[in-house]
Formats: structure tokens, sequence, C-alpha cells
DNA sequence: TGACCACCTAGCCAAATGGCTAGGTGCAGG
DNA sequence: CCTGCACCTAGCCATTTGGCTAGGTGGTCA
């Protein structure tokens, strides 16, 4: 049942869904993505025993994830967007399910709430956005339900974040350099302008043109707060 | 052994642990503490079904904790101490379950690793430190099993991290008072010591009175560097 | 009573930072 | 080919900072 009709490039035809609104017999079919296994166990535990959906594929990577949306067509993907070490390969990974497998809603579940992240994501098709630690156990298979019907679903204190996010940050927030990054970080690490120069091998003067472009593309206007806000913005 | 003589105050007579060793009947009985449902649900599946193991309680905050381990004298407490907004009440609650009840053993699932709180947490007797995005499902059974015969378990660079610790701080990790930490904030908000003082109603020379303190025990040197580190620290 | 601690203040000086203008290169895409 | 972007450099100047010494108060606890 949940296989044929998958073949050639990246065909879609979802198999249980048949004509938009999920028939009440069909059970809800999802793939989980999140690095940490006593998460997946949790979440296949709550919405395969508590709200009668299917968990069809667990991944860890943001390669696995697309196998499984690929291979599964699944109803509802549930995905903490920090899998490896960068996040934006998250957000990627959102525009990319959306826009190959539509039939698809992603609700992302994640450990801590960037404003930055949770605006990119919507703005990528992601629709709902939970906090792991906020949640309650009938949220979930409320939220995922909620989701696959097309709604938005934003947790606690997430829809004043998208409030204010797109309000501020009208067009859309730049994202860091690679070496702004380096230079944030060497920051963060307590260095000064002449030793992050002597370490990148670049002048002084080339270090501070990094954190003036990187405190303008953060709306900080002080070394501290840059490391800060960086911070908050899991970029750290 | 190290049973019975408990009375008084918080009498507890532990039901299954009869004589130090558990017996291969017996089954491990666990405390369960997080916040986080997901994990809650997780843990008690992997432990239960995958390692025989018996989750006799769980709970999400620090008094639930002491009750808890009060009530059911388990064999192991499996906690991350990030309970609620104050992190010192985790430290607090370990070095008070490990002195009333020594019987019980304590694990530490933590989300993120910070080298002071994992410091601070074995001086209090905490057996086991594991980072829940790198334990993998059978490590967490071999893990309290290990706990529970009075072995220490660090998981993934929780090792380095205590060798440093223990170098570097020796005596101990001083913790910040509350004006310091309310200093950090503004610093990390991108204030100046000028806007500081006046938000605080002090003196600049007390802010930065205030920001030489909070340096030299975050041994730092540089405010963005005392803002990363306090950050670390999961102080902010 | 004395010790300790959190807290507060002052002033000095070298160094670092922030904010700015005004340039340069090489590479990729329309 | 032109535009845009990431990257790089220089210099100027006011402000902020880091690091220091040298004091003060009030509360707590032995």
């Amino acid at each position: 049942m949940d296989t044929d009709v998958r073949n050639e490039i990246k065909a879609d035809h979802r198999p249980d869904v048949s004509l938009g609104r999920r028939s009440p017999l069909a059970k809800t079919r999802i793939v989980v993505a999140d690095r940490n296994v006593i998460t997946r166990v949790g979440l296949r535990s709550i919405l395969e025993r508590n709200a009668g959906m299917a968990v069809v594929a667990e991944a860890t990577t943001y390669d696995a994830v697309l196998d499984a949306v690929d291979e599964h067509g699944p109803d509802v993907l549930i995905i903490d967007l920090d899998l490896g070490d960068d996040t934006t390969r998250g957000l990627k990974l959102c525009e990319e399910v959306t826009d190959r497998y539509p039939a698809t809603k992603i609700l992302v579940l994640a450990q801590k709430l960037s404003e930055m992240i949770v605006v990119e994501a919507l703005r990528r098709g992601v629709t709902g956005y939970l906090c792991k630690d906020d949640v309650k156990a009938d949220e979930l298979g409320k939220g995922v339900r909620s989701v696959q019907d097309g709604e938005t679903v934003l947790g606690k204190g997430v829809g004043s974040m998208v409030a204010r996010g797109l309000g501020s940050t009208r067009g859309q927030a730049e994202h860091l350099t690679d070496r702004e990054l380096e230079v944030i970080r060497a920051v963060a690490a307590g260095l000064s302008n002449k030793q992050i120069a002597q370490q990148a091998y670049i002048s002084e003067s080339t270090v501070k043109f990094h954190l003036q472009n990187a405190s303008r593309k953060l709306n900080a206007h002080r070394r501290a707060e840059i490391v800060h806000r960086a911070n908050a913005a899991g970029l750290l």
C-alpha cells in the first residue's frame, strides 16, 4: 500500500492521501528527523500509541531525511532543524521538501527558539513550529493533525517571535559569511582584533570590516552583543 | 550494607533493592527527571523495552524529584539538571540526593555540555554524565547499569572537560553574584558601561568593578568572552 | 568583635573598539 | 560586459574598554 508508484526521478504520488483531505481510515504517516535517539523513540511512542499515527521512517542526517521523504512520501515530516553542525542546511532542506514534495507538510520541533530560524523556516514553507520543552504530549498529536490539514501551528512564544521577526527584518535576515562567522567565533573566545588578524592572516582593518558587516546584519552595535546574538541564533 | 539504617525525618525503606548488589531477578528501578515529555517517554521506552528496567516515577520539577526519590528510593536517578530556570538548583538537588539517599545513584543526562556544570555535578556526587545528543540507545542501558554498580560513566567529550575543569579551576568554580549576572546580561544586550550604570542606578566605576570580578570568575578577559562563557555555562 | 562578603565609588592610563570614508581584487551570474 | 558579492586594506578620531590602586558601607556568622 504505501509503496508502488514511486519511480523515476523524484515522482511523487501520495498513496494514502487521495483527495487532499485525509480519510479517517488511513493512519497519518510520519517521518521523524532528529539526531537524538531518545527523542525519536519518544516521538514514535507518543504518536503511535496516543495519537494512532504511523512513524514510517526515522532519519538522523540531512541526506537521510530527503531519502526518507522520497521513499515514503509521508503526510508530515517532523524535524529538528539542528541535525548536523550547520543549521542552514536544515533550512535548505525545508525549502527542498516543500518544493519537491508539496503534499508533505513540515512540522519543526526545535530544541531552542531562535527568531532567525523561526522566521526563515516559515519563509521556506514550514507550517508548524513547536518547542520540544514546551510541548505537551497531547499537543503533539493535535499539532500534527493540524499541520496535515494545512493549518499553521506555532508553539508557545513562537507567534510573537514571528511578528517581531517579520516586522523588524523585512526583506530577509541577511546571513553571515564564512569569514564573518570565523571572526565572531574568535571574538567570542576573547581575542582582540589584532590577535584575530594574526590568526586569520588578514589585517586588523579587515577584521574590523567583517565585524562592522556582522554588526549590521545582526543588528548589534557592540562585539559583546554580536556574540550574544550569534549565539542566540545558533550560529556558534 | 548501603541500605537500611534509614529512618526518621525522611524515612524510606527500599522495597526491591535488598542487599546493595542488585539481584539478577530484581529490575533496576529508575526515576526520570526531565521537563521534556518526549524525552521522558523516550527514556521510559528504551529503558523498559530494551534494557529490562523499570521507570517507577517521572518528575518535571526540582521539588517533584525529591518527592519521587523519597517515595520510591530508586536505584538510579536519571536527570536533566536544567529543570526550572535556575540550573544551580539542579546542582543543589544532586548534593541533597547523594547526601540523603546515598543508595540512589545519579546519572545526569544533559542537553548541552557545560564545563562548569559537569565539574560541579561530579563534585556533588553525580556518578554519570551523558549528553542526550551523543548517546546511543544501547549505551543508555549500559550506562545505567554501570552507574548502579558504582562506576563513573562519562559520555563523549565529558572526560576531557573534567580534566581541564578540575585542573584549571582547582578549589571550585566561584559563582557569579546577582549584580554581576545583571551586568553581564546588560553587556550581552550591547549596552556600554555608562548605560548599564544608569539602568542599574550605580556608577560606571561599579559596573567596571563587577565586570572585573566576573572576568576573574569566568576566566575571561574581554566582555565578549564574558558573555560567551556565561552563555555556555547556561547563566543567561 | 573581627572576618568575610556583596556591594559601591574614584581616578589613572594604555589599549581596544566603533564608526566612518575611500579605496582595492577576483569570481560568478545575468 | 557589467553588476554584485565576498573579501581585503588604509587611516582618522572619539569613545569605550581593561587593568590597576585605593578606598568606603552594611550585613552575616563564628
